[in-house]
DNA sequence: GTCTATAGATCGATAGAC
DNA sequence: GTCTATCGATCTATAGAC
């Protein structure tokens, strides 16, 4: 007997709820809303949710483990700085382009997390920092990178990838591709000739 | 007789509006948890401004108002485009690190903004946006910068800049002239070595 | 101009019928 | 598992005493 595709409606729920968090922010957003969003009373969805808090962390902390996950990865492989750091660069503009909605919540809803959820989720996004400056410090001994402040490289290098949230859509005449070499020459090279 | 030094109360309203603001959004933050920050009833704060809106309305503009300005002063400028944009990156760092509660306010909350001052903000920014891209444009053509999607490098910078917000506190061990210095090295140069 | 009290709306979440 | 109905808390804002 074949197995049932099941389009969990948690899945559909926490997938809306990612868009409204997005639009109008945790607190802006009610359950009622919500639940005009996945076509059912806000009631309803209580049977499989367990609050909005739940939601929230259930988006925050999928964002988070992919992200360390994919830093892990990255770390192992046996390249340059230079390419380790362009895959990373490439990893944020994908993640904030096939799952936009989400890391947007990630990035900007995290801090109405529940005390000891919000304790947890600063770890991970510690980790990940923590991971990703290596890289950096690693790369500039190498000889790969400027000598430079890390911290100011790793915050830049975040912050320049977290605007293709609100601005990327797939109609804007440029392609994930074109998008992640920009970005990368940009931080890589600089713009002045 | 002396002019009265006015310790305008509505002004101290919208200074702490936007410390909650930033720390826990415009949805976030009710009148009483601003009242209490403020030493009144929710209230009696309606003496000085007419609604929560108000508030915000008034914050963002300012913030917009100011960018505004000093963008048109800076396109005055009889300098080289690499210095201009070096003084429109000085900008964003500076009125980061001086106001950066209202500046969070404007880059996060403007959502809020009820139906007519929300289609005006934006057109606000999109004026500031375009001045900051013809810049950009300009320096291409005058070949002092890499030819590149303008859009790109625009929210490049812009973003590039927005970290300070999150990021800055004035015992991080570096000031603001060498952020300002790091940040251009890195958006000019580039990261590589 | 600040307070107490409260109106009126809306919030997250639950109870219980079906 | 979805609904209607509603609880109790909390929201913005106003009324009116002082």
């Amino acid at each position: 007997m074949a197995k049932k595709v099941k389009t969990n409606k948690r899945q559909v729920i926490l997938e809306e709820a990612a868009k409204l968090f997005k639009a109008k922010g945790f607190s802006g957003t009610s359950m009622r809303d919500l639940g005009s969003q996945v076509g059912m009373e806000a009631a309803s969805m209580y049977n499989h949710i367990s609050s909005k808090d739940d939601i929230l962390e259930s988006i925050c902390f999928h964002v988070s483990n992919t992200y360390i996950s994919q830093l892990r990865e990255i770390e192992q492989l046996p390249v340059s700085y230079v390419d380790k750091l362009k895959a990373l660069i490439q990893l944020h503009v994908r993640l904030m382009i096939e799952d936009g909605a989400a890391v947007s919540v990630a990035n900007n809803d995290w801090k109405y997390l529940s005390d000891d959820k919000l304790q947890q989720f600063k770890e991970a996004r510690k980790a990940y920092e923590k991971g990703f400056a290596e890289l950096i410090e690693q790369g500039i001994a190498a000889g790969e990178f400027q000598p430079m402040n890390v911290s100011v490289a790793l915050f830049t290098i975040l912050s320049a990838v977290r605007w293709v949230e609100l601005w990327y859509r797939p109609g804007r005449g440029i392609s994930a591709e074109e998008l992640e070499e920009n970005i990368m020459t940009i931080l890589l090279n600089g713009l002045a000739k």
